[in-house]
RNA sequence: GGAGAGGUGCCAGAGCGGCCGAAUGGGAUGCCCUGCUAAGGCAUUGACCCUCCGGGGUCCGUGGGUUCAAAUCCCACCCUCUCCGCCA
């Protein structure tokens, strides 16, 4: 959510922001918000003095009641009361704008950043870093799709798990099993320097999911479990961005980062038939998600070392990757700054995502209401508190590194290398071969 | 799932219709006292919104209701604790 206030203060400056979306539609929305702002505050102030009156009049009451003035406690009641009934008014009408106001802002999204490169589209997202190893040439045996080594194999069992589960979900098998758990262990270690390991929820409340902005835009495309009012998580982030939710941190303790490693349930609604074969899309998968809590300050320098991080990923797994930054018209829709993170792979010959680094700004902390105190420079708390600017990206997504080892890693007689770095988590299997 | 108890400020904890945004204690901060330390004295100490910067409003688990007036009464829900049941 944007910031309320800026509809009054810097109007121009929303505007022209976010017709950098590309979105002409959402101008509208703005200056719509803006004038529902201005009204609420009109039909507040005058709420307001109404309440005061009533309070100071009820306080009068309860005096002259003590002192035994019965007729005078009874005018005043009587006066009260006609307050009242236009104060009630007046509240269910500040109720009714601020509902709508509220639902209006939630569909706005977040201001981009100023540096984010403008765009249409995913056309325009320029490439950053790369391509790095990525060779000029592959041989046949390399140009295989990952479904079918991994079947041939034996370690990708998609049959038996639609059987078990329906379209688009996934099972691994044997050392296909083993190589997903290692890239996961792999994502943890990698980062646990500096990141604090957390094992979070997968079910999460309305309330949760709506903070993070999942809802209620995207009902359509997560699991709800309608019986106990809780959603399957799409992706970790959505419980670590609540963690603190209404809660003031200390600047001190900032910036927080933490790593967690779930499950992420998407019901991937309206991509049916898409990406069907394969690890590309399901409806569950693994994933290793970094999140960092950070002061407006410390936030560019920690974005540069999330991306940072899920791209060297790739380097020490030995894939082809690239960096891309995600241009404005393309950018989602709580995303500030965004740095996508893609490896080659050549089966399917295209370039998977794999890992998506956004700064949020205060966008989801204003949602969740996570603060956080400043502190001078003697350490004396300074009144007063700020919305915590938030962080997130994908150190280790499962499934399309896994798809993206199976075709980078294919050996000329059909078997699979293990990737170095793997060997520890592998329990001694360094090359996949059929049995 | 059943029975009981309870949710109040940074913490503990009182208040159970009216000068209650909230006693008291602890903590923290500042000042005084002090050779140092300890003890002591005094003061300050929540968040959010609006503001013509005087002030006004909201918040005592959450949401409704009753009333001139609700932390206090009524209803629903959520959460915590204890016991029982069930279970990895």
């Amino acid at each position: 959510m944007i910031e309320q206030r800026l509809l009054r203060t810097d109007l121009d400056h929303v505007k022209a922001a976010l017709s950098r979306r590309m979105r002409p539609k959402l101008l509208d929305d703005v200056e719509h918000a803006a004038r529902l702002d201005a009204r609420l505050l009109d039909i507040g102030r005058e709420r307001d003095e109404i309440r005061a009156k009533v309070n100071a009049l009820s306080k009068d009451v309860g005096m002259l009641r003590r002192d035994g003035k019965v007729d005078e406690a009874e005018a005043k009641q009587a006066e009260s009361k006609d307050l009242g009934a236009t104060e009630k008014a007046l509240a269910a009408e500040h109720d009714q704008v601020s509902a709508a106001l509220r639902e209006l802002l939630l569909g706005i999204p977040n201001l981009p950043h100023a540096d984010a490169p403008d765009g249409a589209s995913d056309d325009d997202n320029p490439v950053i870093t790369g391509p790095i190893a990525l060779n000029a040439t592959f041989p046949d045996w390399q140009r295989v799709p990952h479904w079918e080594t991994a079947e041939s194999l034996g370690i990708l069992d998609n049959e038996r798990a639609v059987k078990i589960s329906g379209a688009m979900f996934t099972m691994q098998r044997g050392a296909g099993a083993t190589l997903a758990r290692a890239l996961t262990q792999f994502g943890l270690d990698r980062n646990a320097d500096v990141h604090e390991e957390v094992r979070p929820p997968s079910l999460v409340t309305t309330a949760t999911l709506t903070a993070t902005g999942q809802l209620p835009k995207f009902a359509e495309d997560a699991y709800a479990i309608e019986k106990d009012d809780l959603w399957c998580v799409p992706t970790a982030e959505a419980s670590l961005t609540s963690l603190f939710n209404d809660e003031i941190l200390d600047d001190t303790e900032l910036p927080i980062r933490l790593m967690a490693f779930s499950p992420s349930f998407r019901r991937e609604a309206g991509s049916a038939g898409r990406d069907t074969r394969g690890m590309l899309r399901a409806h569950e998968f693994d994933k290793v998600e970094m999140l960092a809590f950070a002061t407006p300050e410390q936030a560019p320098a920690l974005l540069d070392d999330m991306v940072e991080r899920a791209a060297s990923a790739m380097a020490e797994l030995g894939l082809p990757y690239r960096v891309i930054e995600i241009c404005t018209g393309d950018m989602g829709q709580s995303h500030h700054r965004t740095f996508d993170v893609e490896v080659y792979a050549p089966g399917v010959d295209t370039w998977l995502e794999v890992s998506s680094v956004s700064w949020f700004g205060d966008y989801q902390s204003r949602r969740g209401n996570t603060r956080f105190r400043r502190h001078d420079e003697d350490g004396k708390a300074i009144k007063g508190s700020h919305f915590t600017h938030t962080l997130n990206g994908s150190a280790l997504a499962v499934p399309r590194v896994w798809a993206a080892i199976l075709e980078n890693y294919r050996n000329e007689d059909g078997s699979v290398s293990v990737p170095e770095v793997l060997h520890p988590y592998m329990r001694g299997t360094t090359r996949i071969s059929a049995n």
